[in-house]
DNA sequence: GCCAACGTTGGC
DNA sequence: GCCAACGTTGGC
């Protein structure tokens, strides 16, 4: 099975790049929106994933990350004291699930929602056509292009 | 803070 | 099953 890649958002204010540089690892909690949770039971231990920062200034791909553990169901969703406490997820069969990802480089600077937007061999992201999707696919071709334009400063 | 885009809910 | 109302996301 080929590697997958994958783009997860965060706003930093709530987690960030260096939060996970600090941290090393750390569960991804809280997806409630069903295709974004598909997309993460889609993903493989040892998968890449561009880690976005969204609501920041500039908006865009502050570094890279990858899945260390597998979906596993999201138990804030039973945690009736939690913002993410959702009634409908039975504990007997779990609506909603997260994975862990794991820290692996941070970019010298941000490459921005304007900067991909630019390049016409990145038109065709998920992130580009569908601005709301916080867990989206990324092609191999399209997470080499940006790593690249990560590391080149 | 505004607003467009999109997802979800609920009445019928 | 349709669709209006509503809520949320996220760029600007």
């Amino acid at each position: 099975m080929a590697m997958q890649y994958w783009l997860m958002k965060t706003e930093p204010g709530v987690y960030s790049i260096d939060d996970l540089k600090r941290d090393k690892k750390t569960f991804w909690e809280g997806v409630r929106n069903y295709q974004a949770r598909n997309n993460m039971r889609a993903m493989k231990k040892g998968d890449g994933v561009l880690f976005y920062h969204s609501q920041a200034t500039p908006p865009g791909v502050v570094g890279v990350a990858k899945v260390v553990k597998e979906a596993y169901p999201d138990h804030f969703a039973f945690d009736k004291k939690s913002k993410y406490f959702d009634a409908k997820s039975d504990p007997e069969e779990p609506r909603w699930f997260m994975v862990d990802v794991g820290f692996v480089e941070k970019f010298g600077a941000v490459v921005s929602l304007p900067e991909i937007r630019e390049v016409n061999a990145l038109k065709d992201m998920v992130l580009v056509n569908n601005s709301r999707l916080s867990v989206q696919p990324v092609r191999k071709a399209e997470f080499d292009r940006v790593v690249k334009m990560g590391r080149a400063r």
